[in-house]
DNA sequence: ACGATAAAATGACCACAGTCATAAATTGAC
DNA sequence: GTCAATTTATGACTGTGGTCATTTTATCGT
């Protein structure tokens, strides 16, 4: 059914136009009448395609996803330790492209994970769960622990990692720094 | 001053009402103006002694900071890593008693970390930071990790686990057992 | 190609958070 | 006690997110 395509269409279009918009002007300052218009749709068509003003910026976080499996993929070679590193390292720079609108993203992706209306984190957590989960297999790990469990933590550091940082970065430590350090407490055990 | 004085209460009879009408009919559901009305004053007044509704959570979250010190205080006998666990445990549990509202409050705390307009976590880790470093003059913890970067880390599995539980409630792992063992992973290091 | 049915678009409308010019109350100096 | 200055209270007003009854467009069987 053609139908779907073009829905589809539309939807990437708002989407794209919202990302555009709120790069440009902040996502406060963008108002649903605004994205409609340049978009050349009423504003009740945009409720159509995303349920509330925010789920666009959920639907961003859900292509986070997608780049993480491209990003894992690509360190796949690599012992499991640095191949981590490497995943969220990637995963921090491309935050830092764009941190004023991954701030709100994460924010809501945290929001919406309280209220139960997205899957966001726990795909983001399963990814990892089954990189690790591989890597008992292929016992290049070797750990006592569940597999879920240590993804939880590592996405769990990841997070604080970033709100850390918007907290901190008077003092300017890297962002990277402040990840590194705290990867390897959780990989080496507090004591 | 009196002044000062009376300001307070009047801020604090505006949150407590506030908070009363949240449990009762979820924080959506009251609208500034029936708040301002419970307290016998005009809405515009509310604004006066909070700059957003959400800022009464905010102040909630400051609260728990408060709690945090009283907890802390209650087990300093033990050794550090039961210690930790047991603050944790008893956060948790109050977490637990009104988990709707504490939700939207953890929500808002990371929010306003990440527009930097609330110092609550800050607050949170100082506090476990200090407790480290105590630890570490008296020789009762073993570690060459710095005690800031450990508390990041024990308040990023705190919050995540927080995040976990809302949305994996449906396999009824206990929350405190989802803590317990990212707090093990950690203790303990992955491999 | 037509009519019936379903899907999607529309924009007037509403509710509510937050603003702001004005009014009331409090303070302190004399 | 009076007045000026400052602080606090007020509620009409505004802007925006989100709703919904109505209209427009697409689909499909005949």
């Amino acid at each position: 059914m053609l139908k779907e395509e073009r829905k589809k269409e539309l939807k990437n279009q708002i989407f794209l136009k919202s990302i555009e918009l709120f790069k440009e002007y902040g996502y406060e300052n963008v108002t649903v009448e605004k994205i409609a218009s340049s978009c050349g749709i009423a504003k009740g068509t945009f409720f159509n395609y995303f349920p509330k003003k925010e789920h666009v910026l959920l639907y961003l976080g859900n292509s986070q996803d997608d780049l993480l499996q491209d990003i894992a993929q690509k360190y796949q070679h690599l012992k499991i330790k640095q191949q981590l590193l490497n995943i969220f390292k990637e995963l921090i720079s491309v935050y830092l492209n764009n941190s004023d609108l991954f701030k709100l993203t994460i924010s809501e992706t945290i929001r919406s994970a309280f209220k139960n209306e997205s899957t966001n984190i726990n795909i983001f957590e399963e990814t990892l769960t089954d990189l690790i989960e591989n890597a008992k297999k292929n016992n290049t790990i070797n750990t006592h622990f569940a597999s879920g469990t240590i993804s939880s933590v590592l996405v769990g550091i990841y997070f604080n990692t970033l709100v850390n940082w918007s907290v901190n970065n008077e003092k300017n430590e890297s962002i990277i720094t402040i990840f590194e350090k705290q990867f390897e407490v959780v990989w080496e055990g507090i004591e």
